[in-house]
DNA sequence: GTAAAATTAGTTAATAATTTTCAACTATTT
DNA sequence: AAATAGTTGAAAATTATTAACTAATTTTAC
């Protein structure tokens, strides 16, 4: 993900976008919230408003480019997208995200859309548990 | 759900509470938000505060008599928890919300938590799209 | 049934996350 | 470089939800 990427979704190339954008690629747990993003930026010494980074997020996953996660915890996590599509399992302890993918249960949340008459546009599956290390 | 109900989760027998009971048993969408519980309550003339229908499905939720459910679209929406545990179809045009079950999604859920070393807790699976109606 | 103790409900105020407003800037186009 | 359209940061506003406070109600003990 980089400018060219941006200027693809027709978003301008702007300091703020590229860093949220190098933010989201190279933090280490890469399931960042705002605030999360805001925190790096300031240590970083960015002076990025609270708004720019909500603003930048929904063009961002407007033009397909993030993930908006909504965990039970209130706050929105965000992902880069272009990896490709899993489900979350979330420590309701640590806050810990792993992420897995299975093809049954894909194959059947299709399955149970076209039953029941449905034109799927997304999913979410949330695993909550306590993870290895915290039971 | 009704008086013997709360009594044996420990609550008192109020009428605000009876209430949310019964209207959540008795509304055709039986999956509503605290405001639509509010809205209903003025409807009927009864007056309750908003804050005490959170605060009942707040303690509601803690005696296991709701579920409460967090779509994409901010408001959390609760339901009675006296039925067979199920997931949810939710239309992204009317709100329509469809209900289902699957043996084979349920068994995979824990077979992932298990390989990932988590203890489930709960799981939530959302599939969003086109009603039937809104395609 | 009454009184005391405990719980509850409503009003209002507070929070947390997110969004909007708006005047000042910036990137891109011409 | 000027024009245009899009973008930004600070602060104010919103939205959903929760907490504090106080008065009223219910429960329990006589
Ligand atoms: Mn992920
Ligand atoms: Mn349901
Ligand atoms: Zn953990
Ligand atoms: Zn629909």
């Amino acid at each position: 993900m980089d400018a060219q990427d941006l200027k693809s979704a027709g978003l301008k190339v702007t300091l703020p976008r590229l860093k949220i954008l190098e933010i989201l690629e190279t933090s280490d747990n890469h399931h960042m919230s705002a605030e999360d993003i805001y925190r790096t930026l300031m240590i970083q010494g960015a002076e990025v408003g609270v708004a720019t980074i909500y603003r930048v997020l929904t063009q961002f996953e407007e033009a397909g480019m993030v993930n908006k996660l909504n965990f039970d915890n209130g706050q929105s996590v965000f992902e880069l997208s272009n990896v490709d599509h899993h489900d979350h399992l979330v420590c309701v302890k640590c806050g810990k995200i792993d992420e897995f993918s299975d093809e049954v249960i894909e194959q059947h949340q299709h399955d149970i859309a076209n039953k029941y008459g449905y034109q799927l546009t997304g999913h979410c599956l949330y695993l909550y548990g306590f993870c290895k290390g915290c039971h």
